[in-house]
DNA sequence: TAGATTGTTAATCGATTAACAATC
DNA sequence: TAGATTGTTAATCGATTAACAATC
């Protein structure tokens, strides 16, 4: 019976984990406590621990956590050991910084395809793969069976083309526009990604404390 | 006596209430109901107006919510009627997708410079700016006084640099590496984009649907 | 065995939701 | 005035932290 229900809190610190664990094995580390490890990310020994105990029993008392095993588990549990095929939607100026940015292979993916709608765009290459036509898409799917997508073309065009990725056979989406897929689909997976939000929550940071420090001026 | 202290989960939504009003004023919306902007956008109506609350009283009992004076008003709190001069460090193939993908001006910024080591591409020009070397950092920002910086660099440049951006007056960071600048700095504000971990997570998310689907199918 | 550190339960804290009096 | 809907307090829910018995 695997543990149901793990919260979303604790799913966005794994990767986190999974870095540093790398790091420190990198640096020669073999063992760690959840103290230790809670000094260096800046979390709760507790927290640590709870986290980890949401998926199993990965350390030894008196000892600590064994760093490549605990850190290969979390690889497990987060899909790593797995290469699902994934096609970059729009290769405009962002899509195609993601497909050249991004370490697909160490995260649990292989960038299979690219499609867009420009013929200027159509036909360039992006790394090992080759921008095709959003005509071909149906055609390529069949034969290359891919179960994910990256979303990075306009929101309208997000909106028309989603029917067609899912009967394609898509249901992970990393979608970098604002239409919200959760909305009209089930059963599918999506993680977005708002660049644009994210700007403006920085914007109200630097507000803010450009705010204090004139009320603290004044007083 | 501003209401001081208000929740991270509260400013997180703050961009997407902006973002919602404003295509309520476009469809010609004057006023709302939060139980009606509830149905819209998935929150309930009772958080939308504590989120409100935070920061005074914009609504009117029996009426609810004028579109766009509360969209002025949110457009306010998130400092969106500034432009605070903000410089691109790292200018490859990221750096250039964000400086022309992100409509700074309508989220409190405008990007006045960006910088780079390639001489491949200092010189080139990205939308009005042009790609300098980063030795012209501080002679730039003696000149034009920017306090924010998209940090598109590598990890090691980063950690790096930081000293000098914040020696440049630099107090507010979009930051798309791993490097964490909150440990070694204060009065300082940062948003972090980690744009890998984001796809690790849809890696988890579409292995536990898959492993979810197998145990339907084997009971 | 003694010391260390986990796994886990209990206590606290914070965020979300429900309820309702105030009021337009 | 009556109906609607806010602003706000109280109740609930969930996540984090603290504590400690189990055990290596």
């Amino acid at each position: 019976m695997s543990k149901n229900a793990i919260s979303n809190s604790v799913i966005r610190r794994l990767p986190r984990y999974y870095r540093f664990l790398g790091e420190l094995e990198e640096n020669g580390y073999v063992r760690i406590s959840s103290r230790e490890l809670s000094e260096k990310m800046g979390f709760t020994a507790s927290q640590i621990r709870q986290d980890f105990n949401c998926f199993g029993e990965f350390g030894q008392q008196g000892y600590g956590y064994n760093v490549s095993e605990l850190r290969r588990q979390i690889g497990l549990i987060l899909g790593l050991d797995r290469k699902t095929p994934i096609i970059l939607m729009g290769a405009g100026n962002l899509g195609k910084a993601i497909a050249t940015h991004i370490d697909f292979n160490n995260r649990g993916f292989e960038l299979i395809g690219a499609f867009d709608i420009n013929s200027d765009i159509i036909g360039r290459q992006i790394g090992k793969i080759i921008v095709m036509h959003i005509s071909e898409l149906e055609y390529f799917c069949k034969k290359n069976k891919p179960t994910a997508a990256i979303l990075c073309i306009p929101q309208e065009a997000a909106e028309k083309e989603t029917d067609r990725l899912i009967s394609c056979g898509i249901r992970a989406f990393w979608n970098f526009t604002h239409y919200d897929l959760r909305i009209k689909y089930s059963d599918v997976v999506v993680e977005n990604v708002h660049l644009g939000d994210s700007l403006t929550t920085l914007s109200y940071s630097l507000n803010s404390l450009e705010q204090e420090e004139k009320q603290n001026e004044d007083s």
